[in-house]
RNA sequence: GGGCCAGUAGCUCAGUUGGUCAGAGCACACGCUUGAUAAGCGUGGGGUCGGAGGUUCAAGUCCUCCCUGGCCCA
């Protein structure tokens, strides 16, 4: 059978290829292999050496907004130091000097409050400790868990001054921070005043706002008769006012009773009762008309008649009784008169249209007291217990009190109904135990005195660039209506309230020396300084006596340092100007730092220490739900970092809209995975054709083909997207375009075309060159706009490409040529790829037949539009290239123009047929031609291959 | 309960001032390739653009209400 020997055995031509041959791995192996980068790094010194770099560069400074030192990090904080990061980086490599220094927010409740709990577990109680004790354990365990916290941002890739770091606790950042209080206390704006705050009476502390959360509360509730004792009309006296509240314990503090002018009241007579209801026959009763169908069922009031209406204005100077007077254990504490006050609060919403006033337990209660000039009682202690003031029910603890009061109005005939209500009440952050509202003597800053900060601040957010710009309005309407800032809390761990007050005029003495000597005190031996014993004595001075001092010891709120850090991070001496370019934290923080740090500076120096401010969303999980512990979809950044590398999350925030909220979760992390598998492999294939590529093979841009200068455009695109993010902070979809970029016009275009040349043509052929000069363009582009986000793979695609350098990470981004800009070319190309996209399907279609399997099987054919055959083009459109560089371009084997109609037009259909490909396929590079065979010597091959392979032996 | 923001294919995102805007990538299915191969290429199926009304010749794109989620507040 076998009866033609004579046939040379086929020669193997596949190493006369050139495939691509680089060392860059196809897997990243991020989690093994980052810690390896960062050592490198470390060892380089590669953060002083950049900083060196950049000497006398434009300073970009994005001051860092302190985490707090608690706890392993969160995704959030992860999510908002890389994207920190990011944009450090990214103005770095736009040409600036990004100095960067984080910092740490270190005292506070928080952290109290654990190393309280550390005593619990060991039955020690935190009283008997001395407080400098108490105070260097908060030290140390804010110590710790700064340096915990300071290792996970660095395993993120954060790259920063971490030698130079900042924290609160530094003895000099306390000294600052007394200092700035000190330039309130001196400029007036500090003041001393008794005023209800929220109270936690289980930490035994005034809250801040942003330690409040609102949980679902079961709530006793309470109506209450207040007797008129007189009133302008006769009709009145005798008859009882109702008041409905969810806080009974705060009866023995009311002094007034709040009614509404307009609202319409009713004068009922009650002529019958249903079973178990505490209202009597006979009785007379004055409710909001509105709400007495509710009251009704509330109270259990049956057969009634309206005697008559009448308008809250009249109520005017009424006087009742306390519900509490002649109870007997209280010796005629409560035999004052009660007065009937107006107050536009009052609604008909709820209750029955009258509001009880007890002015140390609201700010509505505590502002009409004070307009009319209420007593304002201290019937609450600070462990919630009822004092003296509270007669009758002294030592008894607020959240048992309903049972007490119940019992002692009950027995004087004022309760006129009780039950529960579950609503939405304030709860410590902390304890997660309900707050009360509590009037105690606190440390203010005024907003609207001669320091005019309130104004001042608008004025600042009017000047300051927001990203998003809806940012604005947030914060702007919240200074617009806040309240004086309470800054004192009555807790150790932090920065004391600096001040002495002159026991006779109650006064705070302003005296700057006195001052300096405190900060220079601090300055040296931290904050501890001010409970050291004789510490009245020593700043006081010569020629006082401590004794006419009362010295302070609530320290600052912690909003007040962080406001603060402004003052001492952004320091010449640290070579940082001020203010800052940028602050950049999650939403929250229009509430929480950016005001803070804009009531402060304002208020110490007149402006904010921030020209823009960018903020981000939260992040939820994959079904837009908030994590937590209890549903189980918490995402830890450690182990993202440790299962999929640190360049998969940071890439999973650049892939995400950050001004919204975002998910995270399994699916989305693996998709981030599959996302950054595709750029890899597309710097290693770039990588992989580079081998051996030096300038001398270089193709001037002139003499590049269409196909090269269209990628060489599609780079200046990118360039401009990449810089105009830089420049306003605003990444979101750059990144989803540098991911489309590789993977659409690079992989499946540029590179499939481009493989036939760079793996088969001769290595000097022009085309070959052209291809490679590109891709020199490319891997440059790609690795340097992808290192402030990729900062691990980036390097790792630079080093394998240029190993005597030192860094990606001490490049600029290129600057490209203004020359590379085609638009005209780019919409050739856009109709190219149209037509391109259009003639696979028909491909495809003959695929699915078993005629052809690669697209080299087949070739094209261009003709003038019949039937089905049509395309949604034009005849122009298939004039665009050559049919040589057509059959490149799409990938055949061969492209033929044939026309059905002696004279086509250009705007006549394109219609286009595919066929299997006439002739033999070339072993070397697979294209089917008519012409392999010809060749003796190289029977198999094409011409263009026999003419390289000779070459190649030659 | 109030204010603000968001809701486009399973996922991440594009969709200027209302008029081919119903798209891309990923995932999925099928096929090709086996010279980027734990890769690469192609084709395809998926969305009543949160829901309901309204304005308009025409609405993801404007208005109203509602639902869901988030942030801030009470």
């Amino acid at each position: 059978m076998n009866d033609a020997p004579e046939t040379p055995a086929a020669r193997d031509y596949r190493g006369t290829v050139i495939l691509p041959k680089t060392d860059f791995p196809m897997r990243g192996d991020l989690p093994k292999r980052e810690p390896d980068w960062l050592a490198r790094w470390e060892k380089m010194e590669i953060w002083n050496r950049i900083r060196a770099a950049s000497a006398g560069k434009p300073k970009f400074v994005l001051h860092d907004g302190p985490p707090y030192a608690n706890g392993p990090l969160h995704i959030g904080t992860a999510l908002n130091k890389i994207l920190k990061d990011v944009i450090n980086r990214a103005a770095q490599m736009a040409g600036h000097d990004a100095d960067y220094v984080p910092g740490w927010d270190c005292h506070g409740l928080p952290i109290e409050w654990k190393v309280e709990e550390e005593y619990r577990a060991k039955k020690k109680n935190k009283d008997e400790v001395p407080i400098l004790e108490f105070r260097a354990e908060c030290r140390a365990y804010a110590q710790h868990w700064l340096g915990v916290q300071r290792d996970e941002f660095r395993r993120l890739g954060v790259a920063g001054d971490w030698a130079g770091r900042y924290a609160t606790m530094d003895f000099p950042s306390e000294a600052v921070i007394a200092g700035e209080i000190g330039k309130f206390l001196m400029n007036g704006s500090l003041y001393r005043g008794l005023r209800p705050v929220m109270w936690s009476p289980v930490e035994k502390t005034a809250l801040a706002e942003a330690e409040i959360e609102y949980h679902d509360h079961v709530s006793p509730t309470l109506w209450a008769r207040f007797s008129i004792v007189s009133a302008g009309a006769p009709d009145l006296v005798g008859a009882s006012v109702v008041i409905w509240t969810t806080t009974p314990w705060t009866i023995p503090g009311n002094r007034a009773v709040a009614y509404g002018e307009e609202i319409d009241y009713a004068l009922v007579h009650v002529e019958g009762v249903n079973e178990g209801s505490l209202l009597r026959v006979g009785e007379f009763l004055i409710v909001a008309l509105p709400l007495l169908p509710q009251f009704e069922k509330d109270t259990g009031l049956g057969a009634h008649s309206i005697k008559r209406v009448l308008k809250g204005a009249e109520l005017a100077g009424v006087i009742a009784a306390h519900p509490l007077k002649g109870m007997p254990e209280a010796n005629a504490g409560y035999s004052f008169d009660v007065p009937l006050l107006p107050g536009d609060f009052v609604t008909t919403e709820a209750g029955t249209g009258f509001v009880h006033i007890a002015p140390g337990h609201g700010e509505d209660d505590f502002i009409l007291g004070r307009a009319h000039g209420l007593p304002i009682p201290e019937t609450v202690g600070d462990d919630g217990t009822y004092t003296r003031h509270a007669h009758g029910f002294e030592g008894l603890h607020v959240w048992k009190a309903h049972d007490a009061v119940y019992a002692a109005m009950q027995a004087l005939g004022t309760l006129a109904g009780k039950g529960k209500l579950t609503h939405s009440y304030p709860h410590s952050w902390r304890s997660k135990k309900p707050v009360i509202f509590r009037a105690t003597p606190q440390w203010f800053i005024a907003m609207d005195d001669g320091n005019e900060i309130r104004r001042k601040s608008l004025d600042a957010i009017a000047a300051t660039h927001f990203v998003p710009d809806i940012g604005r309005n947030r914060i702007g309407s919240m200074v617009q209506n806040r309240p004086d800032w309470c800054i004192s809390r009555q807790r150790a761990w932090g920065v004391p309230i600096a001040v002495f007050v002159d026991k006779k005029t109650g006064e705070p003495l302003r005296d700057q020396a006195v001052m300096d000597r405190i900060v220079a005190a601090f300055t040296a031996e931290g904050a501890d300084a001010w409970y050291q014993p004789g510490a009245a004595a020593r700043f006081l001075g010569e020629g006082r006596d401590p004794a006419d001092y009362e010295q302070v010891m609530d320290i600052v709120d912690v909003w007040f340092e962080s406001g603060s850090t402004h003052a001492f991070v952004l320091t010449p001496e640290r070579g940082l100007p001020w203010p800052a370019d940028l602050y950049l934290e999650g939403s929250d923080q229009h509430r929480g730092w950016f005001q803070s740090s804009l009531l402060e500076s304002v208020g110490t120096r007149g402006v904010a220490p921030f020209k823009a401010i960018l903020t981000h969303g939260f992040v939820l999980d994959e079904q837009g739900r908030k994590m937590s512990k209890s549903l189980g979809n918490v995402v830890a950044p450690q182990e993202v970092v440790s299962k999929s590398g640190a360049d998969i999350l940071r890439l999973w925030v650049m892939n995400t809209d950050v001004t919204e909220d975002q998910r995270i979760g399994k699916n989305i992390l693996e998709q981030q995975g599959e996302l950054y598998r595709r750029i890899r492999n597309t710097l290693r294939w770039l990588l992989g054709n580079l081998d051996g590529f030096d300038g001398s093979e270089i193709v001037p841009h002139a003499e590049l083909p269409e196909l090269e200068r269209w990628v060489l455009h599609r780079l200046t695109e990118l360039d401009a997207k990449l810089r105009t993010a830089q420049r306003n902070h605003d990444w979101t979809g750059v990144f989803p375009e540098i991911h489309a970029f590789c993977a659409s016009d690079l992989s499946a275009f540029y590179f499939d075309i481009r493989k036939d040349s760079l793996y088969c043509d001769a290595r000097d052929s022009l085309r070959r060159r052209s291809a490679r000069t590109v891709i020199d363009q490319l891997h440059r582009c790609l690795t340097t706009w992808l290192a402030p986000v990729l900062v691990f793979t980036a390097e790792e695609a630079w080093l394998a490409r240029f190993p005597a350098s030192e860094s990606v990470h001490l490049q600029d981004w290129p600057v490209l040529p203004e020359a590379w800009r085609d638009d005209a070319l780019a919409a050739k190309w856009e109709r190219v790829r149209k037509v391109r996209s259009q003639v696979y399907p028909v491909l495809e279609n003959l695929r699915r037949t078993g005629t052809v399997g690669s697209s080299l099987q087949a070739g094209v054919i261009f003709g003038i539009g019949e039937e089905d055959e049509e395309l949604d083009l034009t005849e122009a459109d298939g004039e665009l290239l050559s049919e040589e560089v057509w059959a490149e371009v799409l990938i055949v084997s061969n492209i033929i123009h044939v026309y059905h109609k002696s004279e086509p037009s250009p705007q006549d259909r394109l219609a286009v047929r595919v066929e299997q490909a006439a002739g033999t396929k070339c072993d070397r590079c697979w294209r089917v031609l008519p012409e392999v065979g010809r060749s003796a010597a190289h029977p198999t091959l094409c011409r263009r291959c026999e003419a390289v392979v000779e070459g190649q032996t030659s």
